[in-house]
RNA sequence: CGGGGCGUGGCGCAGUCUGGUAGCGCACAGCGUUUGGGACGCUGGGGUCGUGGGUUCAAAUCCCUCCGCCCCGACCA
């Protein structure tokens, strides 16, 4: 049965996730600044937890953070002439402080490529100091036209790592690492949603990029959602910003750049994977509460008894769970296993007189909503039992998810499978077209291609839209 | 930028057509009874009706202006 007040998916699916943002509490709209949205503890707790997970990833293969300024000089954003094209019609500009005019007008970083290349430049004298590799934790602003909170804000936080090699190999070396080895890993692992690897293409990658890679994601409308991109800039930057180092034969050399990124995006993908009717659905790893224990009693002497039961539980999980004792005294229990739903936490476990009699607990897990995923557990071995459960449901999330795309995506052979397979979810097809081609496409379909998979087949086959014989294939999908 | 919708206690809405000085549900506060899937009773507090102007004896309501927000589309992480 869905809650009061959330649409059911079914029904509308956009107008269903707007209900899980405002009744899971993860945002709220900034209403004074538009296109602008408020994280919520809950919602922000869930960001730290994405940071954490991704933060790791990223010191582990090498890199350290830094941090440099919001305002770029409006001339950085010129220098680069893709660049400019991609970004000038979304950059905030800062043209007065003090009370006067500025010198030089300042935009609000829509992305940091140029200002970090401007300290590069200076930074990177010879093949010594490469590779550079660094990452910072930033907001960015974009003025976006159309807003949907964590999908698309005008301003949102993210991650971006810019990183200076001495070769096109190194640069493209790191590019595919960070999707694989930190990107696709966290995404699959810790928000449990699967993704397809992919190289975008000319007409969606990154402006100034030479190649941008991607992992795509399918929410359970089946549109899919880019959750991360690491694009190889080639020289375009190093160029612009004269990133040049001397290498071991005395040579100046012009520099390979990359720079990567996700998002606060992210929480969008985490809802629209897992949750449901109900609620939201936090996958246990990213969970910033996994069990939360609702005591039940009907008077004081039943209270103080089942909490001293509650404590006895939970002595030994500190540091093993993120848990959270619901001791709220003005709330009856029902109202509360409602709200914990809601808000998507993994397991809960009720204990009442009846449990404190039997040295038992009741364990309900959030992926089986509803006194279905109910059961009757005993007190003894229960962390490991709760351990082991939290495990299984990040899996079954996971597995879920998978089975779900799997189900949604479908090979095409001819352009009208195609305009119908795009209707429910991802059309796989092979593409030897150009450009122009897949504008055409999009206007017709509101579909483009999302990437060209790493994972390519063996054989060849007819285009699905030229005819033309090719071995690349494509995921053609309607995008967040 | 185009299309649509909405601005009335914290939230969701009614009241607007047909002008008479604001009401309902939830939430909130107090007390009591409750508590294994969204408890109930009683009492109580809280609103310049988005803004500015006009019509009128009288405006949430009629007329004009402006503003904001949300949704759908084009653009994008």
């Amino acid at each position: 049965m869905p809650k009061d007040g959330i649409t059911p998916r079914a029904h509308d699916y956009s107008q269903w996730y707007l209900d899980i943002v405002q009744q899971a509490d993860l945002a709220d709209y900034a209403e004074v600044v538009k296109g602008c949205i408020v994280f919520k503890p809950t919602g922000y707790a869930i960001w730290e937890a994405i940071q954490r997970g991704l933060d790791e990833r990223i010191k582990a293969t090498g890199h350290v953070n830094a941090y440099f300024p919001l305002l770029i000089p409006k001339s950085f954003l010129m220098k680069e002439a893709e660049h400019v094209e991609g970004f000038a019609p979304e950059v905030a500009e800062v043209t007065r402080a003090s009370g006067e005019e500025l010198a030089e007008p300042y935009v609000i970083r829509p992305t940091s490529e140029t200002i970090i290349g401007y300290f590069y430049s200076k930074w990177v004298r010879s093949y010594r100091d490469l590779p550079l590799l660094i990452n910072q934790w930033a907001n960015v602003m974009r003025w976006e036209m159309r807003t949907r909170p964590f999908l698309r804000t005008a301003e949102f936080l993210w991650q971006e790592g810019h990183t200076v090699h001495a070769s096109e190999e190194d640069a493209e070396r790191e590019t595919l690492m960070i999707l694989h080895d930190v990107y696709a890993d966290f995404v699959e692992k810790d928000m449990a949603v699967p993704v397809i690897k992919g190289l975008k293409s000319e007409k969606e990658k990154f402006p100034g990029a030479l190649r941008s890679y991607c992992i795509e994601a399918m929410m359970q409308d089946g549109r899919a959602l880019q959750a991360g991109t690491s694009h190889n800039l080639g020289q375009n930057f190093a160029r612009a910003f004269d990133i040049t180092y001397t290498d071991q034969n005395n040579t100046i050399q012009l520099a390979w750049t990359t720079s990567w990124g996700v998002s606060t995006r992210l929480i969008g993908a985490l809802i629209m994977s897992h949750s449901d009717d109900e609620g939201l659905v936090v996958p246990p790893r990213l969970a910033p509460t996994q069990v939360v224990v609702v005591p039940i009693y009907k008077n004081d002497t039943e209270r103080s008894a089942v909490l001293a039961a509650i404590q006895q539980i939970t002595a030994d999980w500190k540091g093993r769970l993120r848990f959270k004792i619901d001791d709220r005294d003005n709330l009856t229990p029902g109202f509360k296993f409602n709200e914990w739903e809601l808000k998507g936490v993994p397991i809960r476990l009720e204990v009442g007189p009846k449990d404190v009699a039997n040295r038992s607990v009741a364990i309900a897990r959030r992926d089986q909503p509803g006194r279905e995923g109910k059961v009757i557990a005993p007190q003894a071995g229960l962390t490991e039992r709760l351990t082991a459960l939290l495990d299984a449901i990040q899996q079954t999330l996971y597995d879920r998810a998978l089975a779900f795309r799997n189900a949604r995506t479908a090979d095409v052979t001819t352009y009208d499978d195609l305009k119908q397979q795009v209707e429910r979810g991802f059309a796989r097809c092979y593409w030897a077209g150009s450009t122009e081609d897949e504008k055409r496409i999009q206007d017709e379909t509101r579909a483009t291609i999302r990437c060209i998979p790493l994972e390519q087949p063996q054989q060849s086959g007819r285009c699905v839209y030229t005819g033309k014989e090719t071995t690349r294939q494509v995921i053609f999908a309607r995008a967040y």
